[in-house]
DNA sequence: CAGTGGTCTAGACCACATC
DNA sequence: ATGTGGTCTAGACCACTGG
């Protein structure tokens, strides 16, 4: 069950692994298969070194790759522990990239219209790696930023992994949407691919964020997904940019 | 002129800074003083180690953070290289976040329409740290993919650093603005902070790109950075979005 | 205080590129 | 064969947290 070590690979080097990437490797399915939960710490480095049979330094290294992509976060003194949607403002603005144009930090009141269900169209399907027709929940929803309707907002989601998923339970929740995710259906988000456009209000969307029909707004489509790439949830907001834009860091 | 060692601080940890941390600040002057040129190749692990007096661990790890960075590029069994925006397709696409929706992947084509000197306005001269009313050179041009016209760019830059940029030079010049930026004037952008909005086209704009003014266009306001956090660079494109449109990547 | 992550070292060996 | 970056180890010590 430990990782093979790279020199115990006979031929010289066909389809060579580092030791960490293994390591790396075991790490995420242990948290895949729910070993950890979000907010909790896992095993120290020491401890995971013994697991593995391999060197402190080796699981450093597996366990920094996590954390830069924000699957662990490592506090020094105390522990690495899952990342998590859950609490402070900091993992909230990792999937919001809408904000004031002045600057001002503001968190959004999310407003729920409808939770409808139906079928995956030909383009939600490939979107999702499902099958056309299979089911699907649809949230409707507003974001205002003080008050003001600012985001028209509608998710996509496979009925398999959210079931039960209800007006109710989700106006009941008390958190972001990927933090209800991530506690009420052990769904965790881990990265999103997004595709920005411009585009012009209809009447429906333009009635909800309070502007003329025809008004520019950004769309912005997301694909987010959890471990091993798996796609699970397709959304897309419509904003106004009055006095709010999508901020991005290039590097 | 060495880095002083963390032992070497007497009191015990006020400002404390790790070894590595000092060596990537001392190759990031190098950097910034010429010491090394884009695509060039900086000295061997061995040689810095050598030179700042510590292990080849240390400076490995300061090297690691640069290269996730993209001020450096590690390539196995050749050496360490000064990132350039010159060269291959990959680190064009790092600045360029406008695709054709299919996937397909293409290289737009930079129409210059005019080179203007003026002065700098109070909003041009925050975003890049200059005084009101200094001199900075605006450039307009048009990005066509496949022969149609996409984005609107307006692109100011502080004269003093790209003294002698004329139209002539420019439309020469083969390969991408930074790269010209790069090769000519010895400016290197490092990262860039980006913001995203909806605006309706005018009639100048929605004539250059062949749309009915008022269509809803992605309007992309970038401020690049050089070295030490220096603004050099604000830009400005416009891009209609039927068939292209802006990807992003959220981890 | 003990336990955690964080830094630094020195050395061995592997993979890759080049001559 | 040589030199480069890449991996792995073992051990020492530092910084931070909390009991």
């Amino acid at each position: 069950m430990p990782a093979m070590k790279p020199g115990a690979v006979s031929s010289p080097s066909p389809s060579f692994q580092p030791l960490y990437q293994q390591i790396k490797e075991l790490l995420t399915q242990s948290l895949q298969h729910g070993e950890w939960h979000p907010g909790e710490t896992i095993p120290s480095e020491i401890d995971l070194a013994a697991r593995f049979q391999v060197s402190q330094g080796t699981v450093r290294k597996a366990i920094d790759e996590l954390a830069a992509e924000n699957i662990l976060v490592r506090r020094q003194g105390k522990g690495t522990f899952v990342a998590t949607h859950t609490e402070e403002t900091a993992s909230i603005f990792r999937f919001l990239r809408i904000r004031r144009c002045d600057g001002r930090e503001e968190m959004p009141e999310s407003r729920l219209l409808e939770v409808r269900r139906g079928k995956a169209t030909a383009e939600v399907a490939r979107a999702l790696q499902m099958k056309p027709g299979e089911a699907v929940v649809v949230l409707i929803r507003v974001l205002d930023y003080s008050g003001e309707p600012i985001i028209y907002d509608e998710i996509t989601l496979p009925s398999v992994l959210f079931k039960g998923l209800t007006k109710a339970k989700i106006d009941d929740y008390l958190g972001s949407m990927y933090s209800l995710f991530e506690t009420q259906f052990g769904v965790r988000m881990i990265r999103a691919d997004e595709r920005l456009r411009a585009i012009a209000a209809d009447a429906e969307v333009a009635r909800e964020l309070r502007v003329a029909p025809g008004t520019p707004l950004l769309s912005v489509e997301r694909i987010a997904f959890t471990y091993g790439d798996r796609p699970v949830e397709l959304r897309r907001g419509l904003c106004t940019t009055r006095q709010h834009c999508y901020v991005n860091q290039l590097s």
